[in-house]
DNA sequence: CCGCTAGATTGCCTTGAAGGCAACTTTGCC
DNA sequence: GGCAAAGTTGCCTTCAAGGCAATCTAGCGG
């Protein structure tokens, strides 16, 4: 994890240019639409080689998740600083909406092009795939700290770790199914004490 | 989903011949490791050409996927069968063991080889692509049709539906990292349950 | 029973992804 | 200033993905 705490001016030209090419195949997904550009075109806008690309990213989706990536992983490092009594539900939630906060998310509003284009991305299993890569374990890790649970022998941090994944996957996939109105901090919210009353089918 | 119900001899040969290629797949991947066989081995194997290996399945993970998705949606037709009045977490739980039950999984006791193989296998982004692939849009419609909610307009089906897939990857990943001494419907069981208790941290 | 046609199989081909290797360049330190 | 380590790049091979057109066959109507 020499990911944050950029020390060198060698790690932080790392960071600008894995940055560089996130945001490049944002970009280009949101002029051209995700099947219309290809790794080379992202390593071109970020004004690095093809070669490089994959040095850093091993696929476009993988860039194309790398700020996903990034919250969840600052998610998980906050979920270590959230106080011991407060329930483990609302800590979660609360480490997850604070990134999202940071960023600035959403984004004023997106145009209905690229609401469209992030639906296309979302419904792609290899970005979900992305999104999940080296995000699960990290939280697996906090949950475990927190819990007291042992992340290798017990079931029960990598149950809660992949339940928050999926929960948060759900929410993420309605923000860009529905319209946008309303504030993803608070859905989440109520998603997250929902789970921790068991997820009660409504009404019923 | 004319996956179900082979009515002609035309559908049932590609039933068998799809059957035929995931189980070479299997096999392969057994025989020689995960990284040692190509998509025209399967083919080979099954007696088909490369493309005709192409028309069936996407990738070599695809087919190695084959069984564990169309479990997945077996268990998504008998969540519609489960009992009205049965506990949503009860009926998702029962759903999702019965056609482990049938396909009769675990199969004896694996070898450790066996168990080294598929170990890699889960851990590869390209399977777990494969897993998510058809899977959890199924799921959606059943919940959604069980809980009489709206799988566009409503978060609450897509939730379930991911919480659940999430927990299951959970139990599979704990059953391939650990010791798989513990039968895994007593696992599942144990672990819908505590879902529907909000899955409360272990003592504390 | 026979031929007809939709659907299945196949080969060929182009594009793109993945990643090993070695040459070259830059950074950070002595 | 120079040296070692790390980063960048080009070249290459292997494999995957899937369009297209030719061929074959199951299952149907006559």
């Amino acid at each position: 994890m020499p990911e944050e705490a950029p020390s060198g001016l060698r790690e932080r030209k790392k960071l600008d240019t894995r940055k560089a090419l996130s945001d490049a195949a944002l970009e280009l997904m949101f002029e051209r639409g995700l099947d219309n550009f290809v790794r080379e075109d992202v390593a071109a806008r970020a004004g690095v080689s093809l070669r490089t690309f994959s040095n850093y990213f091993a696929s476009k989706y993988d860039a194309l998740a790398y700020r996903v990536n990034h919250r969840i992983r600052r998610s998980a490092a906050l979920l270590r600083t959230r106080p011991a009594d407060e329930p483990m539900w609302t800590a979660i939630a609360e480490a997850l909406i604070e990134p999202l906060r940071e960023d600035g998310v959403p984004f004023g509003r997106p145009t209905d092009e690229q609401i469209h284009e992030i639906r296309k991305l979302n419904a792609t299993p290899e970005m979900q795939v992305a999104l999940a890569r080296n995000t699960v374990d990290d939280l697996v890790e906090a949950i475990a700290e927190r819990t007291g649970t042992d992340p290798e022998a017990d079931l029960y941090p990598r149950l809660v770790a992949n339940v928050t994944i999926g929960a948060l996957n759900a929410v993420l996939n309605r923000y860009v199914r529905t319209d946008p109105a309303l504030a993803m901090s608070r859905v989440l919210r109520e998603v997250f004490d929902d789970l921790s009353k068991g997820l009660p089918p409504p009404r019923a």
